[in-house]
RNA sequence: GGGGUCGUAGUGCAGUUGGUUAGCACACCGGCCUGUCAAGCCGGAGGUCGCGGGUUCAAGUCCCGUCGGCCCCGCCA
């Protein structure tokens, strides 16, 4: 390089008129007049308009410029003529008067062109990563992603929190997700997992008196993906001693209040409300609701129970529930709209969905004659359903309906555009239980993870009724989106014992794989209690996004891949050997590796 | 593991009931052009229609399989 930069190709204004400048970046467009020609340069911090001159001793390099090569540019600052002036660009009041060049970098015709009115398929701007980083609309979310790691690390170290590393390379554990292991070398056979999240650590810590604990930290999951999970992702990671819940709120309601502050300069109510993970499933049919609606879901069995509509009444005296949405103004729905809306509840698993318009303050619909005219009223009352309403009723076991009205309830508010996009509604839930009835392996698995504590008064039900023992486990849920979940935990080894033994984990397999905690939890472990934030999740919010990759720097495909280097690819067999590893499935040899025998 | 959807020049798309030489725009290459900012004008080059098989006189188009991207269910303490 001939000379230092000056200044950036964002930050040029008139102010700086008929100063001599230093630009350096990559050439965004070149507009060659013939005589004129004009490059638009680009930057992090922008673009500025460079002016070539005939006479200008840069003009005949400039001629040969291509899009992204990569150029400095010395010359004056100068105003443009009034007429000229680019109100659509930041810098568009000025230009850059060319007076030398040097050419740092040729490049090649890029793939795709990096701004412009294309949308280049995703798995082509996934191969070329550091192309599509260039963007500045990928710039502008991953330099977001920067600003919030900062406030986060501001307020935690305020708040005098010590941001600890633990390890990547750990034990494996039951329970939870499917690990990602890692083969050791020096012990043939044994294999590391990389951590689904700190969890054992942080709790340690805590047992190490380091008090109020905080990682921005990365965790692995290998499971299947989603628009919003990646098998590596990041967390904020908290945990602190001598607290309850309150004082966990405390300071995530103060870190929420800073961050839609300083990042989107947004005033959040504190303290947020707070709801019952039975509440939430009763009128949302969901443990996460999006608050910004109504929709509320209302239960009418008691109403129909001795009703003479068969798939109601048996319903009830079955057990299940019948419930269902009042869709305002949903009476104007038609048929195949109705229909639609039938279609999607049976897909999600509802035997039918019943739908009934409210016309003339009566129902218009042919199940009428099945319900008495004040069960009518009855029902109509209980869903304060005005002419012109849709109800939309599901009969089927109480979980079911409950699930299938939620999705319809997401489904109708985003159809229905009842959704205020600038609207923020930030709540807690509580209660969650502490087990969950796992079908598949029949017996009670921890909802949250098995180190969370049950509610003190419910610990006696934890061998008679596991079902209904309530956890000191809380969600933190952002317009229908769980962004953060934590409890207090566990502090004495008898009750970590009897909570494992509750989920059918004997006494050896406990000391096998939580031996090391249920010992340190016997040496003076103070109460303590965290939660960890879904990183990612939140800079999603922050940014619009619709896809995590957006706002990972280097993300992975749906099928975990890595279309930039590939990854996974098969080994060398000298590393399988190494690590005393026999792969069974067929796999394509790499390169020269004809000696590997795949069985 | 299951369901849906997409796959056609470098890129974004069009391609009719199966029928002549597979089109358009941007990018690319050459030429012209001194105020553009998605610069403009003229010309040119560029295709294994994801891959494999089948039906047919004839397949980008129909059928089967397969690979890949995306979305969803299961899964994700």
């Amino acid at each position: 390089m001939k000379w230092k930069r000056t200044h950036t190709c964002g930050e040029l204004k008139s102010k700086n008129v008929d100063e001599t400048a230093v630009l350096m970046g990559w050439v965004d467009r070149r507009r060659d007049h013939g005589g004129l020609i004009f490059i638009d340069l680009r930057d992090r911090y922008g673009v500025t308009q460079i002016r070539v001159d005939p006479s200008s001793s840069a003009y005949e390099e400039s001629k040969k410029l291509r899009a992204e090569y990569v150029v400095a540019y010395k010359g004056i600052v100068e105003r443009r003529p009034n007429d000229m002036i680019n109100s659509g660009l930041p810098t568009g009041e000025i230009e850059l008067s060319a007076k030398e060049i040097e050419v740092l970098n040729v490049s090649k015709t890029p793939p795709f062109q990096i701004t412009g009115t294309q949308n280049p398929s995703e798995d082509l701007r996934l191969k070329y990563r550091y192309l599509d980083l260039r963007n500045p609309a990928i710039q502008r979310k991953m330099l977001m992603r920067n600003q919030i790691y900062k406030v986060v690390r501001d307020y935690f170290c305020e708040q005098r929190f010590a941001e600890i590393e633990t390890p990547y390379l750990m034990k494996s554990t039951p329970e939870g997700a499917r690990d990602y292991l890692v083969p050791s070398r020096v012990w043939q056979g044994r294999f590391y997992a990389l951590p689904q999240s700190p969890q054992t650590y942080k709790q340690l810590l805590m047992i190490s008196g380091f008090d109020r604990y905080f990682q921005i930290v990365r965790c692995f999951r290998d499971e299947d993906l989603r628009a919003d999970r990646q098998p590596e992702f990041t967390q904020i990671d908290v945990e602190m001693s001598f607290i309850d819940e309150e004082d966990l709120f405390a300071v995530v309601e103060g870190l929420m209040k800073v961050l839609f502050k300083q990042i989107l300069d947004i005033n959040i109510e504190t303290p947020f409300e707070r709801i019952s993970y039975n509440d939430a499933m009763k009128k949302y049919g969901t443990d996460r609701p999006d608050l910004r609606y109504g929709l509320i879901i209302h239960d009418i069995s008691k109403v129909v129970d001795n009703s003479d509509f068969k798939v109601f009444k048996n319903t009830v005296q079955s057990g299940g529930v019948v419930a269902g949405l009042c869709l305002s103004g949903g009476a104007k729905y038609s048929r195949k709209q109705i229909d639609d809306l039938i279609a999607y509840a049976k897909d999600r698993g509802a035997g039918g969905l019943v739908p009934i318009k409210i016309k003339e303050k009566d129902w218009e619909s042919n199940l009428s004659k099945f319900f008495s005219q004040e069960a009518r009223q009855q029902i109509m009352a209980e869903f304060q359903a005005a002419n012109g309403d849709l109800l939309l009723i599901v009969a089927d076991e109480k979980d079911r309906t409950l699930a299938v009205l939620g999705e319809l309830r997401t489904y109708l508010g985003r159809h229905e555009n009842l959704i205020d996009s600038r609207d923020y509604r930030i709540a807690w839930v509580v209660d969650f239980p502490l087990f969950e009835y796992s079908a598949d392996e029949q017996r009670y698995m921890a909802r949250h993870h098995p180190f969370t504590s049950p509610k003190p008064e419910h610990v006696k039900w934890l061998f008679s009724h596991p079902e209904q023992v309530n956890a000191r486990a809380y969600d933190l849920v952002l317009n229908g989106i769980e962004i953060a979940g934590g409890s207090i935990r566990i502090s004495t080894s008898e009750l970590q014992s009897q909570v494992f033994r509750a989920l059918g984990i004997d006494k050896r397999e406990a000391e096998d794989k939580f031996g090391f905690l249920l010992e340190a939890l016997s040496y003076g472990a103070p109460p303590h209690g965290g939660i960890a934030f879904g990183f990612d999740r939140l800079v999603m919010l922050f940014t619009r996004s619709a896809s995590i990759r957006d706002v990972i720097a280097f993300p992975k495909t749906a099928r975990a891949v890595s279309l930039m280097d590939s990854a996974p690819t098969p080994v060398r067999p000298k590393q399988l050997e190494e690590l005393g590893i026999i792969v069974k499935s067929k796999i394509e040899p790499l390169d020269d590796q004809v000696e590997m025998e795949s069985s």
